[in-house]
DNA sequence: CATGACACCTGCTCGC
DNA sequence: TGCGAGCAGGTGTCAT
């Protein structure tokens, strides 16, 4: 389900919503979710733990526990971090896996649908080893045109999958992909080493448009993202190409063609736009 | 090592 | 209406 814009944006609701509570117990309904440390592990490690810092690494969200260890959450495809304050439709309790119960009387539940996501309780330096395989946040200032364009040049696979690949650059998944490459009037399955100094620049410029103005809409919901409050993201609206197949090009104005050659994944391009 | 295939899950949509 | 196939914002592992 959701790639930076909508990671972040859980991520921020959770620290304006969250940081500084306390949490008092955890229930545990469906156990495959976890990772690192099982129930029992879990519920002893973090009840009595006060959650200091909700953030974003990768397409992770991170809670800083005031014992030194880390919830880290894998959302996947379907999971979610809902706030329950006495609220919860019979939906969301259904899938509700993992539940922490805080002082307040709220409730934090992890909310997963096909449980590929993952929960994970990792000591520090736990956490050092998996985040060291990351590739570079690309709103950040080390994201710069010299790296891509190097990322790029090292790979023979085709560029879309570059720049999903998260060890070298993270936060980029299918929707934004799409979007930034038919932004950048260059085809998906170009192999990502004959990509041009030229086009790698106005890529680089793309992926970080096109991040940041979804990050504005706080995300986008396609079919069922939403953010920690419960409400949709904006930028389906926006989109040119993901989910618009044979649909005109916002830019020329040709028939949009769908495709699954690259990775198995759902691929939209401009065949005019894009080359 | 880079690459590709496959596994992990449930739910929804579409065609017969 | 029922039923099987295919597909879904992702990633970890294993064989080649």
């Amino acid at each position: 389900m959701p790639e930076l814009p909508e990671v972040e944006t859980i991520a921020r609701d959770l620290q304006a919503r969250i940081a500084g509570a306390k949490i008092r117990a955890v229930e545990v309904s469906k156990p495959d979710v976890l990772r690192v440390a099982g129930p029992k592990v879990l519920a002893r490690r973090t009840s009595g733990a006060t959650i200091q810092r909700s953030w974003r690494r990768a397409k992770l969200v991170v809670l800083d526990l005031s014992t030194g260890d880390r919830l880290v959450v894998s959302l996947r495809f379907t999971g979610n971090l809902l706030i329950e304050d006495g609220s919860l439709s019979d939906d969301d309790r259904k899938y509700s896996t993992v539940r922490w119960k805080l002082h307040d009387g709220r409730t934090l539940h992890y909310y997963e649908v096909r449980r590929l996501g993952t929960v994970s309780l990792m000591s520090p330096s736990q956490f050092e080893k998996y985040v060291a395989k990351l590739g570079v946040e690309p709103l950040e200032p080390a994201f710069t045109t010299d790296l891509l364009f190097r990322l790029l040049q090292s790979s023979r696979q085709a560029v879309k999958k570059r720049i999903m690949d998260q060890t070298a650059v993270v936060g980029i998944g299918n929707i934004y992909a799409n979007e930034a490459l038919w932004r950048a009037r260059i085809d998906p399955s170009r192999p990502s080493n004959k990509v041009t100094r030229a086009e790698s620049d106005q890529l680089h410029r793309d992926i970080i448009e096109v991040l940041e103005e979804a990050l504005n809409s706080r995300g986008t919901s396609f079919r069922d993202y939403r953010d920690a409050s419960g409400e949709p993201g904006d930028f389906v609206r926006r989109l040119a190409a993901y989910g618009r197949e044979g649909l005109p090009c916002p830019r020329c104005g040709k028939k949009l063609v769908g495709t699954h050659a690259i990775d198995g994944r759902a691929t939209v391009l401009c065949v005019r736009c894009q080359s």
